[in-house]
DNA sequence: GCCGTGATGTCAGTTCGTGACATCACCATA
DNA sequence: TATGGTGATGTCACGAACTGACATCACGGC
C-alpha cells in the first residue's frame, strides 16, 4: 500500500477552511491545520506559500476569462467583451456555490484575507487586460476596461453572495454591468428611484445578446 | 533635555523607506529599521501595526476625497463627482512627488506591499462610496462608481509615475477619466478612434464641463 | 533486482509580532 | 519646591510564521 494517504493538498484545504470557519483565521495555527489533515506543518508549506494562500489556490478563473475574452466576437466594444467574459466565468462560481459562500464568509471576517483576495482579483484584472490588448486595444484602454470589469464583478459578486433570493450570479452581473452604462448620465437616472436590481427579476432588460 | 530624540515615528518611516530601497523589503528586518532610527524593535510596533504599514500611514487622501465628494455641485453625474473629487486629491501626490515615486518604486518591487496598497485603495474606495451614498446614490451605484473611480485612478497614477515627461497627475486623471466616460457611455461610439492619451498633451479634449 | 524520483518527515533556526512590566522626563498642581 | 500622574520608550519572554538542509522510502522504469 502507499506510504501516505492520497491528496494531502485537498485534506489541507478542507482542514483549513473548517478551522478558519470554526475558530477564526488568526486563532488557527498552521500546526493545527496540518494535524487535522494528518501531515506535518512543513508539508503545509510545501503546498501553500503561506497561511492565507490555502484559501486561494483553486482558480480556473483566469483561464476562463482569458479564453472567453480571446474568442469573443470581433466587433464588440470593450465593455461588451468584458460582459461576455464575465458571464462565461459565472458558472465557475455557481457550480460550487456552497463552498464559495463558506469561503467568502471566512474572508469577510478577516482583513488579512481580504487583502489577499484583492491581490488575486488584481491579478485577474491583469490577465484580462492582457487578453484585451491581444484584441488590439491600447494598453491604457485595456487596463481601464479590465479595471472597470473587475469593479463591476466585485459588486455583482458581493450582491450575489448576500442575495437572500439566490438569483444566479449571471443575473447580478448583467444588472451591474448595465448600471455601469448609466454612471455618466446626470442625476435623475442614477437616483434611488431606479434600483439596479428591480424587485421582479424574472424580466431582466435584454442586453441584446 | 528630553529623554529621547523627537519624532521617533518620522525617523522610523525614513529609515524603513531607505532600507527597503537599499536592500529590499524582505531582506530588511524590523530590528535594522529600529536600529537605524535609534529606537527598539518594540517601539516600531507601537507606531506601526506591521512591517508593511510603515509605508502606508501618511494618508490625508481619504479626507480630501470625502470632502470633495460631499461638496461637489449637486446635479452632477456620478462619474463627474468622482472626476471632481480625484482632481481635488491630485495635489496630495504632486506636492510630494519625489517621496511618492521612491515609495512607489519599493512597492512595485514587492508583491506583499502591492497587496497592502490594494487594501488601502479598497478602503479609499469604500470611503468614496460612502460619500456618494450621502449624496443620495443607491448603494450599488455608489459602490460601482467608487470602484470605477479607483480603477481609473490606479491607471492614471501608474501613468503619472512612469511618465518620462512629468505631466501633472491631474492631466493623466483627466485623460483616464475621459476614456472611462467613453468606455461606459451607452452608445457604441467607444471605439479606438478616440485615443486615451494623445501625443500632444497640451491640448486635452474638453469634456464639455 | 537496482536506481532515480518525488512526496513527505524531522529538526534547527530566523524573523515577526505581542503581552507584561519597568523606567523616567515632563507637566500640572498644591 | 515637592508630589504624583502620564505617556513614550526600553526590556524581556514567548508563541507562531516561515525556511533551509538533510533523511526516508514507496513507486516506477529499466
Amino acid at each position: 500500500m502507499s506510504r501516505w494517504k492520497p491528496d494531502a493538498r485537498g485534506r489541507l484545504e478542507k482542514a483549513a477552511l473548517e478551522l478558519y470557519s470554526e475558530k477564526g483565521f488568526e486563532a488557527t495555527t498552521v500546526a493545527e491545520i496540518a494535524a487535522r489533515a494528518e501531515v506535518t506543518e512543513r508539508t503545509f508549506y510545501r503546498h501553500f506559500a503561506d497561511k492565507r494562500e490555502v484559501l486561494f489556490q483553486r482558480n480556473a478563473l483566469a483561464d476562463v476569462l482569458a479564453h472567453a475574452t480571446a474568442t469573443a466576437a470581433a466587433p464588440l466594444a470593450p465593455l461588451e467583451v468584458i460582459t461576455h467574459a464575465l458571464t462565461e466565468a459565472a458558472p465557475v462560481f455557481e457550480e460550487r456555490a456552497e463552498l464559495v459562500r463558506q469561503r467568502q464568509a471566512v474572508i469577510a471576517a478577516h482583513p488579512e484575507l481580504q487583502e489577499r483576495e484583492l491581490a488575486k482579483l488584481a491579478c485577474l484584472g491583469s490577465t484580462l487586460a492582457d487578453a484585451l490588448r491581444e484584441r488590439g486595444l491600447d494598453a491604457t484602454t485595456a487596463a481601464l476596461a479590465a479595471g472597470i470589469g473587475m469593479a463591476a464583478f466585485k459588486v455583482a459578486f458581493e450582491r450575489w453572495i448576500d442575495d437572500p433570493d439566490q438569483h444566479p450570479l449571471a443575473q447580478h452581473l448583467r444588472h451591474t454591468l448595465d448600471a455601469t452604462r448609466h454612471l455618466t448620465t446626470a442625476d435623475d437616472a442614477s437616483r434611488t428611484d431606479v434600483p439596479v436590481l428591480p424587485r421582479a427579476l424574472d424580466t431582466p432588460p435584454s442586453p441584446g445578446g
